[in-house]
Parts: structure tokens; sequence; C-alpha cells
DNA sequence: TCCGGATTCAAACGAACGTTTGAATAGTAG
DNA sequence: CTACTATTCAAACGTTCGTTTGAATCCGGA
């Protein structure tokens, strides 16, 4: 009987996913033992095994649980932001928005956990292991496509290898953004009550990155410079 | 005798340090075994314990022996660059290329390797680890209060905290850039030859940074419609 | 009530880990 | 050559890891 959704929707399960996204973000996958993981779920030390396989499985579930609604979500507010606009293109900054603005407002909502997974994805970006950021890359992939495409229109003039490189850097500055909020206290002794105010966090990002993704074209003559 | 300086300077030592930085790279600090360091280093397996005394003081050993060179190169350049200017403020790009060309000239350096020793400092950067981050932070400090002060100096009228954020950012997009050069595949079927072109690299990134750090100062109505 | 699949549990497995040990070797100063 | 220190080496240590096993327990449907 797969009815199992109606009573305790998988809550061991569920329990699991919680801990290791905690666990996986504040130590990592690897530094992160099932033993402790399944204390912290208050499951039985074969639960993950049992419910998931293997460790590498629940590292695949962790971030499929979020990343698919994540990116669902980014492509429906593109699509009704295109909708809305009608005939006219997007503007930058309304691409901008609408990929920061999700991962910005997860990190407002503690309740549901969702802050530990956007800092545990930060970290993930750039994580050593192969086939964690292939699946990252994998379960990226659709909504990378449609905001390539969204930028292409909006920035016309722009050459296509320019873009790409500025969506990059952009994606970066949010991943290490999302990653390391508490790094910014070694820049300067920054208060940390105000770390995650994510509306003014949000204004600042999307200046900063909206700015640099409309830099102007460096020229030949800079690279010649930097040689 | 501490004569060891002349003949065999640390043989073993260096070659130890060469193959932690690119296993440390390719796979992370806990998924690198001391097996695995050592039969690459051409070591004993107990060579490390014996050289450095512990797996962790190896790790410190590595970003020292490459780190404290890093920054004094970025402060010196900030030292000459101000004496040249005399009088006259340092423009915000002379800053940024102080500080992101230190990085990017190593990158191009595949000789002795300190192309694999950037790209592991960038994914440092946001390890899970806090001791690891600590050690890190603690390695950037001094150089991280010389540029703040170079920054404020060429942008007076830019609030202390933006000003911070903005270093922040940049930061994160170097270290993102400098970690995950492939990654950028992802975002578009990116030709892999011309990835480390370090010049056109410097330029483009460089570009991105001039244009996010001197972004017009997002008011307080943004914030209010990003609610 | 009793059955049968789903889940939990305590216990154990073999493998791999970082580290330690004590003997063997290399290389130099006296 | 001898004596001594620095280094290398093979072997083993105890621990922890992810996973497996087989019995115990739960629980809805006949």
């Amino acid at each position: 009987m797969n009815l199992r959704a109606i009573k305790p929707p998988h809550e061991t399960r569920t329990r699991i996913l919680d801990a290791a996204e905690e666990l996986f973000m504040q130590h990592g996958f690897e530094a992160t033992s099932m033993r402790q993981l399944t204390a912290q779920a208050g499951a039985n030390l074969a639960a993950v095994n049992y419910h998931f396989g293997s460790k590498d499985a629940l590292i695949e579930a962790v971030f499929r649980r979020r990343l698919d609604a994540m990116n669902a979500a980014r492509i429906a507010e593109l699509d009704r932001m295109e909708k809305d606009a009608g005939a006219r293109a997007l503007s930058p900054r309304q691409i901008i928005g609408a990929f920061v603005g999700v991962s910005l407002r997860m990190i407002e909502d503690s309740k549901s956990g969702g802050r530990n997974f956007i800092r545990l994805l930060g970290r993930t970006y750039s994580d050593p292991q192969k086939p964690i950021r292939a699946l990252i890359g994998q379960l990226y992939a659709p909504a990378m496509e449609r905001f390539k495409a969204a930028f292409e229109r909006a920035l016309p003039q722009m050459p296509r290898d320019e873009l790409i490189w500025r969506m990059h850097f952009m994606f970066g500055t949010l991943a290490y953004t999302l990653a390391a909020t508490d790094t910014v206290q070694l820049i300067a002794g920054c208060k940390p009550e105000d770390r995650y105010d994510a509306r003014l966090l949000e204004a600042r990002l999307t200046a900063f990155l909206h700015a640099g993704l409309l830099a102007p074209l460096h020229d030949s003559a800079d690279v010649k410079k930097a040689a």
C-alpha cells in the first residue's frame, strides 16, 4: 500500500532530511557521520540505508527535495513577469530579481529549515567532489537555460561569451553570499544582528549584480595593460 | 645542524606540500587520505606525521606556504601604487587590480603549482570546517584591513557598511571564479581551451567588480519594493 | 482475531582512516 | 672509523566509518 502519504507522511524520512540539511550545512558531507545524523533525527542508524539506500543517495535526496521547487519558482516568476510585460522585454533588474529573490526569501524562513538548505547550497557549488557538483549542475540546468535566454533577450547587444561570464560572476557572488554570510565579519566587525535582514541584503546584492552585469565592456587595451 | 637548507632543502617536505595542494584541490581535505597523499609525494606514510605532526598541521602548512607571500605581494603593490600616486588618491580600479591581479597571475603559473593552490583557496573560503575558515581569515586579516582602508580613502562618500558588503561581494566573486572555473561550462558549453586565459579573465572580472563596487546606492524604496 | 508488509532496532561486519612505534638507513662532524 | 642525529620505512594500533543482517515491532485490511 502506498498510502503512506495520509497519516505519517514519511515522518522519519522527513526528519532525516531535516537533520541532514542542518548537519551537512554545519560540517559538510564527509564530516557528518550516519550515527550523528540519525541520532539528531531521532532515528535508528539503519534508517538512512533503509529509506534512501546509501549516504550518497541521501545527499542527492536532500538537494532534490528543495532545488526542483526552487528552480520551478524562479522559472514561474520569470514566466509571470514576461506575461505581464507583454511584448516589451524584461529589464535586467527584473531578471536578476527573479533569480536572487527566491534564494533570499528562503533565507528568511527559519521555520521550515530553508535557511539551512540555502547555506548548504551555497557551499556545495564549489564542493570538491565532482559527482556532487554534477548533480547540482544537472538540477540547475533547466533554470540556467531559461535565465540565459531571458538575459540574451534583455541584452541583445552583449556578446554571448561575455554574458556567460557575467552570469558566472553573478552566480558566484550569490553563492558566496549565501554560503558565507558569517565571513563578512572577517572584513569588519560587523554586528551579527543585521546579518539576516534579507530585504536589505537583497537590495544590496541586486544593486551590485545589476551594475556588474551592465558594466561597460572591457576593451582590448585593458587586456594589454594588464599584461 | 640546521644546514638542511643547502643540499636537499626539505625535499620530502616540499613534495608532500605539493602533493597535498593538488589532492586537496581535487578531492577536498577529508576525502584525501594520508596513504594517497604520501604515495603521490613518493614518501612514506609516516612522513607527514614526522615532518608536520598531523594532517591538520599539514593543511595549515599548505596555506601558510603561499598565503603569506600572496598577501604581502598585494600589500606591496598597494604601497607601490600609493607612493607613485603621491598625494592623489588611488582609483578603485587600481585597488581592485592589486587585489585580483595577484591571484590571477598565480593561476597562469602552472609550473610551480600555484594554480592548484589558487583553486584550493577559492574552495576553502566556504569550507564547512570552522577551524579551517578561521585560519584563512586570520591569514587574510592584515591584507583585508589594508584594502579596506584603501577603499575608504578612494570612496569617502560611500557608507561604511555598504562598502563592507561590496567588498564581501567582490571577494565572493573572486573566490568563486577561482574555485569553479570549470562550472562556467554548466552555464554554456564553453570551450575549455580559453578557460585559463588569465589576462582576458582579469579584464572581464575587473570590469564586473569595478561596476559592482561603484553601483548607485540602493535607496529605501528598493527595499520596500522588494518586500 | 490473525496475517503480511512496512518499519524499527541492536548488533555486527569489513574496510579505511590517522597515528604511533621501533628498527633500519643515510649522512655528517669529530 | 666511530658516534650521533636526521630521516625513512614496514608494520601494527585503536578508532570510526558506511553498510548489512535478522529478529522485533508496528499497524491496517481481511
